[in-house]
DNA sequence: CCACGGTAGTTGTCATGTCAACCACAATAG
DNA sequence: CTATTGTGGTTGACATGACAACTACCGTGG
């Protein structure tokens, strides 16, 4: 039983959506890269370590809170210890901790109001509060898993 | 003069935002990954083709179309001629057209149908005629230059 | 006719993501 | 006490993306 083809109003929809994401994340991410060095990525792990964590929390439930996976944080956390924004401290074989570096602290502190001027101007400010709502529970809904 | 932190409801919507995209990109990209062996960028090129150029178009034209940098999509048309996905035909040394193979145009048609059940069920189908609607304006705003 | 500016494309390099294979060890079943 | 299984983590290989440097060449101004 064959499947209908995406009507023009379907496709639009589509293409709204997946402009939507790319196109702010890149900007977001772009303000922060060019005031600060910090990647998107690198700014997201450092602040859920701060927020999350107090500044450190184990690697695997950083990465669920994140939804990664773990071989991504992985690979991400060895190039920000590279860059000393974090440590592992490996307490058993299978329990790494990832801590905040001082380093990697005054980067976070450094980003954050980046971070938020560019959030507020390229997302928050240019929606009204229903249109936020409509956000929030449309994600809410298509985070499900089902 | 000093910019607020973002407030705790201003993270959630931007953490919302965030994975929104993320999460539904990635099941649409992978169901045709596993049904068809193209990737999510891989379809998107091909439907463009088909769609906008009828099966051929310029290569700076493509790019446009898809909000893509040209040296993007000169990579990745390297990487689906290398898989007969499509060839270029180098009208001149600075226009090139990019062409659908038979190859490319049988796994494009292989693809719809997943790519239109995948969208279905994992956008629309979950959303109400009104938080559509909303997304799809909610787009048109954030694109903007500004 | 020539110099040159702008446009179209390619290439290299590096950061990021995904996937699968692997390693180490704790806990549990037998 | 083994053998097995599940969990947490690393690694390698490869696809994707961003960015800058480079090539080539058309068109225009002189």
């Amino acid at each position: 039983m064959s499947i209908k083809p995406l009507s023009p109003y379907e496709l639009r929809v589509w293409h709204a959506f997946k402009l939507m994401g790319e196109d702010v994340m890149g900007r977001v991410g772009r303000d922060i890269a060019e005031a600060t060095g910090l990647s998107g990525p690198d700014f997201g792990v450092l602040s859920r370590l701060a927020d999350c964590g107090k500044g450190e929390m184990r690697q695997q439930t950083l990465a669920e809170s994140m939804g990664w996976d773990k071989s991504r944080l992985s690979h991400q956390l060895t190039r920000m210890q590279e860059r000393e924004l974090i440590e592992r401290r490996e307490v058993d074989k299978r329990v790494v901790l990832v801590v905040l570096t001082k380093h990697g602290r005054e980067k976070l502190n450094a980003a954050r109001p980046i971070h938020a001027g560019s959030v507020r101007r390229n997302l928050l400010a240019r929606l009204n509060a229903e249109q936020i709502e409509t956000i929030v529970r449309v994600s809410n809904i298509l985070g499900e898993d089902d």
